[in-house]
DNA sequence: GATGAATGAGGTTTCATTCAT
DNA sequence: AATGAATGAAACCTCATTCAT
């Protein structure tokens, strides 16, 4: 990668923030090219430089937090550690990420609300891999007998990745958990519903 | 209440079913009034007659199911069952009424991003008030020993509240397991996270 | 046709005349509905309550000049005149609505320019239908031996339908030769072409 | 002229053809600074290094091609030939010079609507002047006695110039007659409006 | 000479809202 | 009680133009 491409990678990375913390707080139709813009004393116009339209821009939004996201669980699963420390890394890794950058994960939400066509396809087909990153898990569990064999996986991975979403709605950093303390809380209590 | 306030009410509930079903599909700014009167067949003009805006409207119809909600959840939570039978009717409860009316519980999300000022503090309360019904049981469950009481009540009842909301993201009627099916397996996999 | 029907069409032809008057002047790209719009003392929004887009505008300004054109070639071409009389009737009659309706005439310049798929195929579609009429009533005039035989009759008609269409580009209301005057000396001089 | 300055211009001409080309596809509105740029696999910027603004182009470009014709005119209007040939000759010119360099001529239409100020003037000056060139020939030929004395001048200018005009709108390169045919037919069929 | 980046004015379009009828 | 018509604010987006490098 060139020197100006590498320039360019990083503009895009910084409005791409900049869209993610206004995108949380307003959603998507509340958000203007505006506000983003002026969140980083950028004219509505430069933005147009980067990105070809606002579809674009949320896309290039929920493209970034999901690589992001789906790393983490990957390197997660495909780990050495046995299914119990593996669903409980997965659950903490999930609470950190989303508590540090809540504003990215927000808009991970409905996206069948914001994106059409192959833009659709792709996010529908990146939660799909994410999702199933945790039945994995759950079904090595069971295999490897140190799950409840009578959980039903569908529903147990419905129950954690809900868990986990929510949190976005209450967590806030002046809250009386650390993000440490709650992931920790989490993978217990969680990890409590599968175990034997 | 006269018979001319009945039928207004009544149009008035109309009204927002219909909204609820296309705020629920599109969300908030998404949905126009031009579309939440076609629904109905009527014009967007007629629909100031009753209700004063858009933002009224989008509240009333908050207001609407969360006051369905409350209604369930108290009348459980003061009901003469014990913790356990409580917990399982709370969840079941809240899948049942979420599936069969998945548009009105849809825009529950999110009321920071919608209300303000009064209406806000509203929504947040009978946020909390529901919340609280929740902590009430489980706190119920601990001092009668049949909770574990190392739970942390403000982190399980966010696990549960979350995946009780996620329902909406992923439930459709035409799933591989009824409403029914699904209330029984949150209800036994969501009590095994708090029972001794 | 019912009143309100009525009161709607009316409003649009206004509009499509104010229209056509700026689109005249200014040229497709040049208009913007805020001139169409003040023109009429309208504002630049309601005049998307009759028109879906700019797009639509012009499309249907075209549609308004072209039915009337044909409409009065049509009429001169199916008379029971002479050869002769029918060339020198459609020509003058062509002189007489372009020059009284010049803001209109002025563009049908260009469909390509303008209009795209369907639009376009329409638009081309009435310009050839237009043409053929000279067709017919030159190949008549051949046939029963009025004209010479030696005409190149596509030479010929777009020879007509230039030097009609280009009046648009020179005529003004205050020029020295009435419109009535212009139509005799055009049907004289293009008719000499023609005449054995 | 300098070999830088020979560059130059050489560049500019390049630039010109490339402007008319898009120019006549699209219009002067329907053109932008980036395409005429991208047809060059140049950059937007670096075109005001050859050109003030997008007006400035424009202007030049309708000067190249009105330089060119009427030095053609010229040259047969001030030719020994007799009024006959030199009406045919400047007819032929004008054909093929209008086929063969159809994108240059395209956008000869409207100066009023494209230029304002001294390029106006400029540009109704040089149509005037080429229009000019055509009564000359007209009057000659009347004088000389070979035309009809009792055609009107201006109406017949103005139906050489339609004619000659419009060409632009229905040529073709694979059109049914070659540019010489046409160039014959448009000369004998005028020529005969004239002729006595 | 050339260009990448930024800008801002201006255009099209949408839509909540109003109001006379 | 309903609605057709109009409005204007605000959104998205385009593009000629500039300028540092």
């Amino acid at each position: 990668m060139s020197l100006r491409e590498k320039k360019i990678a990083k503009k895009k990375e910084e409005i791409l923030r900049s869209a993610a913390t206004v995108l949380a707080e307003k959603g998507y139709h509340g958000t203007t090219m505006e506000e983003v813009a002026a969140n980083l004393l950028m004219t509505k116009g430069s933005m147009y430089y980067y990105f070809k339209n606002k579809d674009d821009l949320l896309y290039q939004c929920h493209q970034m937090i999901m690589e992001l996201s789906l790393e983490k669980i990957e390197q997660v699963a495909n780990s050495e550690l046995n299914p119990i420390e593996k669903l409980r890394n997965a659950v903490k890794s999930h609470v950190l990420l989303a508590t540090s950058e809540k504003s990215m994960f927000m808009m991970m939400d409905k996206p069948d609300q914001h994106f059409t066509g192959e833009h659709l396809e792709d996010a529908l087909g990146q939660r799909r891999d994410y999702a199933h990153f945790f039945d994995k898990i759950l079904k090595e569990g069971i295999e490897k007998n140190v799950f409840d064999e009578n959980i039903d996986i569908r529903m147990v991975r419905f129950i954690i990745l809900g868990a986990l979403n929510w949190i976005l709605q209450w967590y806030s950093e002046d809250g009386p958990q650390t993000s440490e303390e709650i992931a920790q809380a989490f993978a217990t209590h969680l990890l409590k519903m599968v175990l034997k």
